[in-house]
DNA sequence: CCTAGAACCTGCGAGC
DNA sequence: TGCTCGCAGGTTCTAG
């Protein structure tokens, strides 16, 4: 599941192959790919037409390419299963293409948006004086961002009622955290899911920060590797389905610190990974 | 206004 | 063999 390191990865590939080229034309082979285009696919593909593509850029999940003398940019989130794939115009489809863009070149190549559950899309949109997109102005920096406010995030996290894992996966406070990295970096910090964020210690926050960067760093250099081979980079999955995990998918295997057997909790229609002696249930536990 | 939970979607594997 | 069901989960919408 593609969080912030396996986007950014996507972005390298694309930086490397698909910067500074012009779109000829596109495709759009469902249209549920493009629903949060709102005029719809035949717009979305008229207007990507004979642009320039600009240096791509990210924020937490989500990834743009910035389309010259347009004031807009293609704006793509992977969803769960979503790939953007380089690959030969000869090339057989994917069962799961849902958008070609071809170029304007003779580098034989075409980028293609393939997504199995079609979670994810590709959108265009005008772009603030920033570069941001418009509809990703409520996403919060992320924590590899050099401008994220971790006083911000603090005051946040003491003002909410809430729970630290809800609140690490709330795009509006911190964002590229997913559900597999908010595990490992509470495991990391030994914390507890559940654990109220209204009486965490700016020392607690800080930590717990911390170890998130980590955590996303050692993953952007487990992944981040080998962008510069067309079929191994902006595939959208290589270097993250053998990534170590210490948390994760760990369920009945010893933690990696303590030696007791991991649990695994439904949680928000979805599992949390944690340590029962490492990661103590908060006093007040419902 | 705030928070909790459901819905969206498809493939896979377990269990019967 | 073939069916059903649970599970995976980021974002958005709705209910309370």
């Amino acid at each position: 599941m593609p969080e912030l390191p396996e986007v950014e990865v996507v972005r390298r590939g694309l930086e490397r192959w698909v910067a500074h080229r012009t779109v000829s034309d596109a495709e759009v082979l469902h249209p549920r790919a493009v629903r949060r285009h709102v005029a719809g696919a035949e717009d979305f593909a008229r207007r990507l037409a004979g642009h320039r593509v600009g240096t791509p850029s990210r924020r937490g999940k989500y990834l743009w390419l910035p389309l010259e003398d347009s004031g807009q940019a293609i704006l793509a989130h992977l969803g769960m299963s979503g790939q953007l794939l380089m690959q030969l115009a000869e090339a057989p489809d994917e069962k799961h293409l849902r958008i070609r863009v071809r170029f304007a070149d003779d580098l034989g190549t075409e980028l293609r948006f393939v997504d199995q559950r079609t979670f994810g899309g590709l959108s265009l949109h005008d772009t603030a004086p920033d570069g941001l997109p418009d509809v990703i102005a409520h996403i919060a920096r992320d924590p590899l961002d050099p401008l994220f406010d971790e006083d911000a995030f603090h005051r946040a996290l003491r003002r909410k009622r809430t729970t630290i894992k809800r609140a690490l996966l709330d795009q509006s406070l911190i964002s590229g955290v997913g559900n597999i990295y908010a595990d490992e970096a509470l495991w990391r910090a030994r914390i507890h899911y559940d654990r109220p964020t209204s009486g965490f210690t700016r020392p607690r926050t800080l930590a717990l920060l911390g170890h998130v960067r980590d955590v996303m760093n050692a993953a952007l250099s487990a992944g981040g590797t080998s962008f510069d081979s067309l079929y191994v980079n902006v595939n959208g999955e290589s270097g993250w389905f053998d990534r170590s995990l210490d948390a994760y998918g760990r369920e009945g295997l010893p933690c990696r610190r303590c030696g007791t057997p991991m649990r695994r909790r439904p949680w928000m229609n979805r599992s949390s990974y944690f340590c029962l002696r490492c990661q103590r249930a908060p006093r007040v536990a419902s």
